[in-house]
DNA sequence: GTGAAAGCGCTAACAT
DNA sequence: ATGTTAGCGCTTTCAC
């Protein structure tokens, strides 16, 4: 926060006078009245111009805009039963993660014109229920949601009660729901093995709140990649639960990983933002990495490549992911011929530097082709 | 993108008989009959509940959650005019700068049970424009708008046709408009003299379109800096102007920002996002930061201070922006005594080693107190 | 305290 | 091709 407090400036007078002379808005009567015709005809042109005459259609045109009429959508909705409106449900919109899946499914939305409401529910359940529940009082016409519970009881409801759901980030093909997600067990896997492969031998997960579904999964993949480690060698893998995915968080469980025992010589964390953290963190207690810590993210956020070190971590196609689950939800929404299904991404893991033994110091030379 | 495409899995059958059978949404008047009361009572004790006595109120609740009843905001809005949501627009969802304002203008909203509409318009007149549109005609109750253009004739237009607007990062106070926003000349002016106070002669502004307001505010407060950097010394300025406020085009900038005459050696940027890319870009092409090229951003993005070398910029109260704004907005909204106002934040110079002459090397027996 | 009825702005079926 | 009309689901007088 700024030292500085707000300075304000009034300027105009008090608005209970504004509100007051606040005109009538203009419906499709007056519209109607203008141009001559009836308000169906107004409609016509509005929704079916074919059926009606070049000419009336002017005079409507010309009404229209001289009277600088715009439609109601409320009115519509309620006669049509479509609010051309879709409800986005995600746990933090301040994760680059999510914002980036926002922009696919806006692009592919915004062309239909379909507007969103976007709602961040922090990671808590309580929020996203009073979400879901204003949503529905809005009659959106789908929803885009990554759920904070583990079981998908409140997305299965939703559905239950006819509203188009697909599942962002979190396969539901257990639930016969549609979903565009990435595999976090294999994706986990990718970090671990990784991880071991480089000689590591305990490793800490710094990990999210068991509520959350990729949490488990990722933790599955460690688990199983450690198993595999232990098949030849010695391989401990510990797990540091923080209460949520950000930064702070993941600054805050520094103190445990380094506490740990067997002290771990590489973490890897359940998202990129967490791992942002740890690296602050390591950075305060003067822990070199990836010297004396390896660290490895998930998500791969357009951040990640740009820190000091960069950031190794487990790609996930963001944008594609938006737009494929937009795509899915659109396909439901507009009735085309659609079957229920889950799309799924395959994670990649970005080695960079916060994982490599040794920083990698190309000759300039070699730089360019 | 990743290798591997997406794998689908189909699990239900054909989505046509789904709609077939989706059964008709409970109305208040179903309530009404399953509670032996008229719809009016069942009205009532939605909005009016102290009228109706206990017993029915009772009756007329069980009823509400027997049937599953929830309440149609469209029809809701089509009788009282208020839709309970608000418009934010803004230019580009992905900037973590808007992110932050969407998170404090979202948390006060939700609390009053307003939804937020997001449009992200990627700096395109056109888009704002349609966006405008489409949220009049779902008669959005107020906006929070970070316009394109640089006169604000678009924003007076929605007040003008009775939307409640409130300017996001952009001053309203000359077209008597509300707004939450920090002084943007001042800002650059800080960071240009932080700039020559360093002693660098040539510095480059790297700028997005002169169309954005918030780009001509910032230049213009380089241009005083350098004005009174002159009385003393030689000093000059560049200006390298690129299409939109992203990490790729700050990247593709360092080009030209190589190719100046003469040869800047510090630079600073219109917003993070660009400072972020023209970090990666001097990287690339192998040009020491700070030594032989100072860099400064703008924003303060949260990740600034994680980068490598980490960014100097100018913060903004970004979370606090969307808040006033909210509250600001809810003002009007709501009508309660309001007077039009510019809420005004200070901007703040954060040094860090982007533009630290040497990196500072603190014996680590000084780091804790 | 409760019910009856009008109407918010629009669409769609039917009539002309 | 255009007009008339009956609602969509709700709130809100106004009677009782």
């Amino acid at each position: 926060m700024n030292r500085v407090g707000p300075a304000e400036r009034r300027r105009s007078s008090a608005s209970g006078t504004d509100r007051a002379s606040a005109k009538r808005r203009v419906t499709i009567r007056e519209v109607a009245r203008l141009a001559q015709v009836s308000i169906g005809t107004v409609s016509n042109v509005l929704n079916n111009p074919s059926v009606v005459s070049a000419t009336t259609r002017r005079r409507v045109l010309d009404a229209i805009d001289s009277t600088r009429f715009v439609r109601n959508t409320a009115a519509h909705q309620l006669r049509v039963g479509k609010s051309r409106t879709i409800g986005v449900v995600l746990l933090d919109i301040a994760n680059p993660f999510f914002t980036e899946i926002v922009r696919g499914a806006e692009h592919v939305l915004r062309d239909q014109d379909y507007v969103l409401m976007l709602c961040s529910t922090d990671e808590s359940a309580n929020r996203e229920h009073r979400y879901f529940r204003v949503l529905e009082e809005h009659r959106v016409d789908g929803l885009l949601v990554c759920p904070v519970d583990s079981d998908l009881e409140s997305a299965v409801a939703l559905v239950a009660r006819g509203i188009p759901t697909v599942l962002l980030d979190r396969d539901g093909s257990s639930h016969g729901l549609c979903s565009a997600a990435v595999d976090d067990i294999r994706g986990a896997e990718l970090a671990a093995d990784h991880l071991f492969d480089l000689g590591h031998q305990a490793i800490a997960l710094v990990n999210g709140p068991a509520a959350i579904r990729q949490c488990i999964d990722r933790k599955e993949g460690a688990r199983r990649s450690v198993q595999r480690a232990r098949r030849c060698r010695s391989a401990s893998l510990q797990e540091i639960v923080v209460g949520a995915l950000t930064i702070d968080q993941g600054e805050a469980a520094v103190a445990a990983l380094l506490a740990a025992e067997p002290r771990p010589s590489a973490v890897m964390c359940a998202n990129d933002l967490l791992a942002f953290g740890v690296l602050r963190g390591l950075a305060a207690a003067g822990v070199a990495v990836p010297e004396e810590m390896a660290v490895v993210g998930y998500d791969d956020v357009v951040f990640a490549s740009m820190l000091s070190p960069s950031l190794s971590s487990v790609r996930q196609p963001k944008y594609e992911l938006g737009v494929a689950a937009a795509e899915l939800l659109l396909e439901e929404v507009t009735g085309a011929p659609h079957e229920h299904r889950a799309i799924r991404f395959e994670p990649e893991l970005v080695v960079r530097a916060s994982s490599t033994p040794r920083p990698v110091s190309v000759p300039r030379a070699l730089l360019s082709p």
